[in-house]
DNA sequence: CTGAAAGCGCTTACAG
DNA sequence: CTGAAAGCGCTTACAG
C-alpha cells in the first residue's frame, strides 16, 4: 500500500498527453464533443486515463459545478424489509434518473437524525427525504434556511411534501379481513385486540382510526383495553400480551412486523399453540404468510411511494402537501 | 423554496463579524483553541453560524484536507437482515471511531458493484469494504492501483485482507444439530438434502464441505442428487424441490433465508404440511424460529466480522490474510 | 491574538 | 480544434 501516493490528477494526464488540463478535463467529463475536441485526442485521454486508474475528484468537480446531482435520504433502520427495500429501491431509481444517492440511517435517535440531515446537506444535496423521520419539521426548517428542498416519506411533516401509505384504508381492509376469518374460521365475531404502534406516531393513530372504523361499521364495539400500543418492540408487544391466555376465539390486529416477532412468540407459548387466534399484520415480510393463524399481511407499495416522492423533486415550489399512497393486501389461506 | 440561493460562506460570516475568513474557518472547524483566538469571537461566530444555518461545504473542506475520514462500503442488497445489519452496524460503529462512512448497495450486480467501488474512490474514501462482492479481487486491484485500501468481508478474496464467517464449522455444527433432533424426534437417521446456494461462490462451498464432513462421521453417505445448489433465490429452491414428496421423515440443510423461504412454501404445499421433515438454515431472521420444522439457524457474528474489519483499517501493509469468525448458534425447539 | 496568501483538483466561459 | 485563466469554498502554514 503505497500509501501517501498522490492520485492521478487532470494536470497528470495533461502533460503526459501533451495536451492542455482544460481539454482533458472536458474529454474525461464527457463535454468534449461540443467542445470539438478531436476524436485522437479524446482516445489518447481516455486510454491514458484507465491506464493510470484514474477517476475525478469528486469534491473538486462538485465544488466547481454549480449542481451536485446528490440527493439524499435519511433512513431509521435497516432491521426490516421495508426500510431496506425503501433504501435500495431509492439509491437505483436515483441512478435511473442520473441522480447520486446517498443513504444515511439514523437507528431511530431524534438528533442522529438531525445530524444525518445536516451532513447530508453539507454533502450539497440538492433534495433531502426524511424517511420514518421522527421530528421531520425539524428537518424541513433547516433545509429551508439553507434553500435545500426537503420531502417527507413513510411519516408525513406540516413544513414539507409528505408521501405516505394510506394507512386509514388499509388498515380498515385488514381490519374486515381478520373479522371475516375469525368468523368463517372460527364462527366467531368479537372486538379484536390492535397490537403494537405509538398513538403519539402518525401512522398508528391513521390506522387505529381505520381498524375501529371497520368494527364500527359492523357494531362492534372494542374496549378501551383493548387497544395495546406502547411501543414497537417485539418485546413489548409479547409483554403486553402476557398475561393474555385466550380461552376462546380471538384476533387481532398487529401494526408492524416489529410487533409481530413479538406476537407470533406470545402465540406459540400458548397452551394450544393459539390454535384458535387469527391475525393480520400491517406490514410485509415474506416469512409472514408461514406464520400460523396469519390471515394476511398489508404491505406498503415502495415502488409509488418512491415514482411519487421522485416526481416531487425539483418540482419548484413545494407545498406541504400530504400524497396518499394505497397499500396492497396480501391476503394468506 | 429560494431556488436560487447561494448557500452562506465563511465570507459571509466573516464579513459580519468583521474577521478575517481564516478566524472564521478556525473557529468552525475547531483548530481554534490552537490558533488562540479569543472565546469571544469564536463565540460570537458559533452563534452567528448558528443563526444562518451555516454548514461546511464539505467538497470544499475535503479537497483541502488531506485526509478524508471517508470510509466506503458496497453492499449486495438489503433483502435479508444480514446485510441490513451489516451496513447498519458499520455506520455507526464507524461514526464512533470519528470516521464518516458512505454505504452503497450493488444489487447483486457484477458491473453495478465497481461502478459503486468507483465512484466511492472517487468520493475520496480512505478504505473500501467490499461486501459479499462477486469479484471483490477486481475491486482490489482497481484500489491498489490508486491508493486506497480495500478489505473484502463476508465473501474473501485473494488481493486484500478478508474476514468472513467461519462458515465450515457453523455448517457442521447445523449439520450435527438437524441429525440429531431427525433421530430424536422422528427416529430416523439418514442423509440430508443441502438446499440454495452456488458452488462458485467460496461459502457456499465452504458450507457444503462442513455439511458432508459432520454426516461423513456419522457414516452417512449423501448421493450426489441431494445437494441442491443453482442458486439463492426462494424461486430456485422451490422449483428444486418441487417434485419431492417425502413419504417419511426427512432432513434439509438451508443455505440462507432467501432460500428458506422457498423451502418454506413448498413444505407448506406438501399433504401433510411437512410434519415429517427437520431443517436448519445457515443465516438469520427473527421469524425463523416460529417455523414449523425448524431446528435451529446459524447467525453470523457481525458485530465481531466488523470489529475485525475496523482492526484492519489503517493498520499500514495489507497483506491478504484470511480471518475466519466463529458462527452463533440458534437452537430452536 | 489575527490576517493575507497560496492552493486543493476541478470546470467553464473566453479568446484564439 | 485547443489553451490560459479565473474561481468554487475551504484549510493551513506563515508572518506578524
Amino acid at each position: 500500500m503505497k500509501k501517501e501516493m498522490k492520485r492521478t490528477t487532470i494536470y497528470d494526464l495533461a502533460t503526459r498527453i501533451g495536451a492542455s488540463p482544460s481539454s482533458v478535463s472536458a474529454v474525461l467529463n464527457g463535454t468534449w464533443k461540443k467542445r470539438r475536441i478531436s476524436a485522437k485526442l479524446a482516445e489518447r485521454v481516455l486510454k491514458l486515463a484507465e491506464e493510470e486508474g484514474y477517476t475525478v475528484n469528486t469534491q473538486a468537480s462538485l465544488l466547481r459545478r454549480e449542481r451536485s446531482n446528490i440527493i439524499g435520504m435519511i433512513v431509521p433502520k435497516y432491521d426490516n424489509r421495508y426500510f431496506g427495500d425503501i433504501a435500495e429501491k431509492f439509491e437505483s431509481m436515483a441512478r435511473l434518473r442520473g441522480l447520486v444517492p446517498i443513504v444515511t440511517c439514523t437507528q431511530r435517535n431524534p438528533d442522529l437524525e438531525f445530524d444525518g440531515a445536516k451532513e447530508l446537506v453539507s454533502y450539497q444535496v440538492e433534495c433531502l427525504i426524511s424517511t420514518g423521520a421522527t421530528d421531520p419539521d425539524r428537518i424541513s426548517d433547516f433545509c429551508q434556511a439553507v434553500g435545500v428542498q426537503s420531502i417527507n416519506m413513510d411519516l408525513p411533516g406540516s413544513k414539507a411534501a409528505s408521501v405516505i401509505s394510506d394507512n386509514f384504508t388499509g388498515a380498515f381492509e385488514l381490519t374486515e379481513l381478520i373479522l371475516s376469518r375469525c368468523e368463517k374460521e372460527l364462527g366467531w365475531v368479537g372486538p379484536l385486540r390492535f397490537v403494537g404502534g405509538r398513538l403519539s406516531d402518525h401512522n398508528t393513530a391513521a390506522r387505529l382510526d381505520g381498524f375501529l372504523a371497520a368494527q364500527r361499521e359492523r357494531g362492534i364495539e372494542v374496549p378501551e383495553e383493548y387497544i395495546l400500543v406502547e411501543g414497537y418492540s417485539a418485546k413489548k408487544a409479547e409483554q403486553l400480551l402476557a398475561g393474555f391466555e385466550p380461552n376462546g376465539p380471538t384476533g387481532l390486529f398487529v401494526n408492524s412486523t416489529i410487533s409481530l416477532e413479538g406476537v407470533v412468540s406470545w402465540q406459540s407459548g400458548l397452551p394450544d399453540g393459539g390454535k384458535m387466534i387469527r391475525y393480520g399484520c400491517f406490514d410485509w415480510d415474506p416469512f409472514g404468510s408461514f406464520l400460523p393463524g396469519n390471515v394476511g399481511m398489508v404491505e406498503q407499495d415502495v415502488e409509488t411511494m418512491l415514482d411519487n416522492v421522485f416526481d416531487l423533486i425539483g418540482s419548484g415550489e413545494s407545498t406541504a402537501e400530504l400524497i396518499k399512497i394505497p397499500c396492497k393486501m396480501r391476503v394468506f389461506d
